[in-house]
RNA sequence: GGGGCGGUAGCUCAGCUGGUCAGAGCAACGGACUCAUAAUCCGUCAGCCGUGGGUUCAAGUCCCACCCGCCCUACCA
């Protein structure tokens, strides 16, 4: 049964380029995920975009000497060129800074007003007096009055551990550019959290079971404490409060997650409407049999499993205070929210300012993408964080890609071409050989059912036993021995090119690039798995900018496809280059060298 | 301070609701083979399942305490 499923993907802040412990949280896996999905026959939206708003992007390019826009237009076409080489198949990346997204998330924010679920409260803030913008927390430090650690931030002693607030501070500083922050009497739009704590826990409840354990609990255990959350911000860069007496204020604007999150909304809509189907975004927002999928890493649940969930309540009229759905209807909650833990750097933190990093962009000059995807898949941060090291990362490659899977690639199509030049015929089957395409028919339905659930190390792992099992087939059949039994000969091959056939739609998900390849030399013709590409789009106003899209409408399916005997074959190439080891040492090397001058 | 996660063979990790759960891959060592990117296949080696208690006929698996490491705490995925 075709199923509409939501492909939610985290926003990327477009205030850098996105490096790797980026994508290993919500890039790859959402890819992986929504791959399949296709291919088992599913209609799969697939949104997300850059997310521009906020301070940090304020500040950054404050300190670049460029306005906010020109920075986030800068950030937004690296991150969407990085994301296109990695292969995510989004439907549609578009960003925040759009005409669509603006009504968007007005229309949400007037909903919850209309409601009652959003109020004004005057509420003591740090302002940067030089800028008059909202100093955040994290950018106020000073000393701790508790411990008399000089190094506090606004919102957290690092050396005592207490919760602070950034007033309370002795000689508070902006870390920004170290003037003294004025607190100062502000107005504040609120968001009700308290009003759905009741609605948020029957809905969170209802998901045991069904979720990863540890983002259930982590969501469930801050329902005990609730506040009102403000929802807009003293900036003048994002979107305007779209309240009469508030519109056209300059100082005042949405919170930069509130917006975030109507993304996945806004980049649906606007996907329908380039569609040429302006309704069609309704199916995967407003069907009972539809299901959203979200995306993210672990520091993202709160804003997904808690203030999207009660924004969305609001909106729809859920909450204590009822209500009515605002005029978009009412709009389909989170059905799952996927959380990866987090990557770390040989055994540090990424951490852009102390360059310890790999950025994609560099990563993919020098390795493959289906090198990346697959080791993200198969030893990411899937259940709890995991170290990236260059020796696992080559030990993955040119063990498990170039020697198990790439060799019976070529070994298998090596051999039926030199001997036969095309796919041979399979003649009477042994024992042996019918195990052998059991085997790999089998493995869709185990498979298929470790992606549905979104555990890509098992889904690998088993795939690849299919790939091990082969080896192991062609081993113990000696094809080569059998120059005077062609007919004997034939059927072997036959039935490992077969499996090979299988083993690459299994691995479809995954490495989409090299089973597109395969796919070409087993004599398929069109395109097995489609690739994103760049387009660069126009709205009202006449901004262009680019988008990610991409035609999915392909031929990856997910289940073993007879192969045609007869169709010639070319002496294969490699699918993947083995990695010299030395690249260990190198990359260490480079490491060390960005490192130490910073 | 509050909360979460992890500590299982040299390494990276599987082990869901307690009873073939002591496993896989890599590494190491020995052997076979040569179709293939010196790839593949077979075999061997290995672990007081962090520590100490407890529950149970039975505990990596549940409970308590402790030790170590990591993370989140609401503007770094």
């Amino acid at each position: 049964m075709s199923q509409h499923i939501l492909t939610a993907v985290a926003w990327p802040y477009a205030n850098g380029p996105r490096h790797i412990g980026h994508v290993s949280g919500f890039g790859v896996p959402s890819d992986v995920f929504s791959r399949y999905q296709r291919m088992a026959g599913n209609k799969v939206l697939m949104v997300s975009g850059t997310d521009e708003h906020g301070t940090p992007i304020q500040v950054q390019a404050d300190k670049e000497g460029v306005t906010a826009r020109e920075l986030a237009d800068r950030y937004n076409r690296v991150i969407a060129e990085d994301l296109t080489a990695l292969g995510l198949s989004y439907d549609l990346f578009t960003r925040t800074t759009t005409e669509n997204h603006f009504a968007i998330a007005q229309e949400i924010f007037k909903g919850l007003h209309k409601n009652g679920y959003v109020f004004p409260r005057t509420t003591m803030g740090a302002i940067s007096p030089s800028t008059g913008r909202t100093l955040p927390d994290r950018y106020v430090e000073g000393t701790c009055p508790i411990c008399g650690y000089d190094g506090a931030r606004g919102d957290q002693c690092d050396n005592c551990g207490n919760q602070l607030d950034p007033i309370d501070l002795i000689n508070p500083r902006s870390k920004i550019n170290g003037e003294t922050p004025k607190f100062v009497e502000t107005e504040h739009f609120m968001l009700d959290l308290p009003a759905f704590s009741e609605a948020l826990g029957t809905y969170l409840q209802g998901k045991q079971g069904e979720w990863r354990p540890n983002v259930l609990k982590f969501s469930l255990n801050m329902l005990q404490d609730l506040q009102p959350r403000a929802i807009s911000r003293d900036l003048d860069w994002g979107v305007p409060i779209p309240l009469d007496g508030w519109r056209d204020r300059t100082d005042k604007r949405l919170y930069v997650w509130f917006d975030a999150v109507v993304g996945y909304l806004s980049a649906s809509i606007e996907w329908a409407k380039r569609s040429g189907d302006p309704e069609a975004w309704r199916q995967w927002w407003q069907n009972p049999d539809a299901r959203g999928y979200y995306f993210m890493g672990k520091d993202n649940i709160v804003f997904h499993a808690e203030i999207w969930p009660a924004m969305l309540m609001g909106y729809n009229g859920q909450g204590s205070r009822d209500g009515t759905p605002g005029s978009l209807g009412a709009l389909d909650l989170p059905s799952e929210v996927v959380s990866s833990e987090f990557l770390t750097m040989e055994g540090r933190k990424f951490s852009s300012s102390r360059q310890v990093v790999i950025y994609v962009r560099d990563f993919l000059s020098r390795y493959d993408a289906d090198a990346l995807r697959y080791y993200i898949s198969v030893a990411g941060p899937e259940t709890q964080d995991t170290d990236f090291t260059w020796s696992e990362f080559v030990n993955r490659n040119n063990g498990e890609l170039v020697a198990a899977w790439g060799n019976l690639v070529n070994r298998s199509i090596s051999m039926a071409s030199k001997n036969f030049g095309v796919i041979p015929e399979a003649g009477d089957l042994t024992d042996a050989d019918r195990a052998m395409l059991a085997r790999s028919r089998a493995a869709f339905a185990p498979v298929g059912a470790e992606l549905a659930r979104s555990r890509f190390k098992n889904a690998a792992t088993e795939a690849l036993d299919v790939v091990r099992e082969a080896n192991k087939y062609l081993a113990e059949q000696e094809p080569w021995k059998l120059k005077g039994d062609p007919e004997r000969q034939k059927s072997i091959l036959h039935v490992a090119l077969q499996v090979v056939d299988d083993a690459k739609t299994l691995l479809t998900p995954f490495l989409p690039g090299s089973s597109n390849k395969i796919h070409a030399m087993l004599g398929g013709t069109g395109v097995w798995s489609g690739m994103p590409e760049i387009r660069e789009v126009g709205e009202d106003s006449g901004r262009q900018y680019p988008v990610i899209t991409g035609d999915y409408d392909d031929a990856a399916r997910w289940e073993h496809t007879p192969l045609r005997a007869g169709i010639p074959l070319a002496p294969p190439t490699p699918l993947f280059p083995k990695l010299d080891p030395k690249v260990v040492d190198e990359e260490l090397a480079r490491l060390a060298e960005v490192s130490a001058e910073s």
